[in-house]
DNA sequence: ACTGATGTTAGTACCAACTACTAAAAGAGG
DNA sequence: CCTCTTTTAGTAGTTGGTACTAACATCAGT
């Protein structure tokens, strides 16, 4: 069987393409065993860029991921906060939080978005979980939006106790309840 | 106060590459208030390779990150396994992990260990977080090996009540005493 | 002020991997 | 056979460089 005929080799280019961005116009002329300028025209018909701007292109937006991970270190975006008293997260589960299987939300991650809920709440400079009893009481699954509210319930000078709710379109998903050690040392220094 | 001097330059000709790959030598050169060929004279002393290379760099470890972010679904690395009976994981306190202030690690990371080992000891297509009492002893700090250990108490048929440590270097730094809910019944579909 | 060493700039030839364009050759279909 | 599409060839120009040579500039020490 000689060379593909214009259309499946179009195809054929776009997904080389793709699964691979590192191939010049020169490999891939030898792979479908036609002129480089052939390669070219396919390009300029099917809208591919160059060799160059493709991996600009996956360089762009792989930075763009490293930003959307470090904000990934507080889990849950934070939409209401009164210090010392409530606040509110919205965390939507996404393919990297679930099982791939049943694409139910791993407990750690509901548990994160509470987690971090009370280390926002507490101001002071230093904040940090003692102990907590948790429940998982429904899963959450990919694309559920989880609000999470943390109740401040009190604050003695040394341990805050917070309950937490999260909820998935007003029914109840988690629960907990958080003892919070905290100082106003923030030692700057390890 | 003019151009800086060689040495100065360099150093934050680093930076400034490191921070932002994407930058050709006529950007630098504008920059530093200096010629192309000074800039290019810094790369090749710095070995700093040139903008294409750079960037091709950046596209092939982001390809490569995007394996090793799907590793990190589940945290920490499993080093014995018996399932139904115990198991143990190891996790490495990273930059990531911390808060940048005092470079203790979130809580939610040390949860995340502690709840992924349950998930993994049992040997059931499904098994979920029911709840948790858990309880942080003390801080683990940037660069601290937490090994965790799981052991099954007991099971009945849907539950299973699992008891975990977590210490770094001999010293107890989180406990927990977690249910899980377990079926054979791995439901494919959402 | 003169001498060297170090640092900076200029300029040339060359490269990869292209774009943009023109033009010729090869096939395929009626 | 003629026509229309497809393919190939070839030229000029671009970007962002390397590698190299040579001319200046700056300052340090004597």
């Amino acid at each position: 069987m000689a060379k593909y005929k214009k259309r499946e080799r179009q195809e054929l280019l776009l997904e080389k393409v793709s699964t691979d961005p590192f191939l010049t116009d020169e490999r891939l002329a030898e792979m479908f065993d036609v002129s480089i300028q052939t390669i070219r025209l396919d390009r300029l018909e099917l809208n591919i860029p160059e060799l160059r701007e493709r991996i600009k292109h996956v360089a762009r937006e792989e930075t763009d991921k490293i930003r959307s991970l470090s904000l990934q270190e507080v889990i849950g975006e934070i939409i209401d906060l009164e210090l010392n008293h409530h606040a509110l997260s919205l965390f939507i589960v996404e393919e990297g939080h679930v099982f791939r299987k049943n694409r139910i939300a791993r407990g750690h991650y509901l548990f994160a978005q509470a987690n971090s809920l009370c280390v926002a709440v507490i101001d002071e400079p230093l904040a940090l979980t003692k102990s907590a009893q948790i429940e998982f009481i429904r899963p959450a699954k990919l694309g559920d939006k989880v609000v999470s509210k943390a109740v401040v319930e009190k604050m003695d000078g040394r341990i805050a106790v917070i309950t937490v709710e999260s909820k998935i379109e007003q029914r109840l998903v988690f629960k907990g309840r958080f003892e919070m050690y905290y100082t106003g040392e923030g030692e700057e220094n390890g």
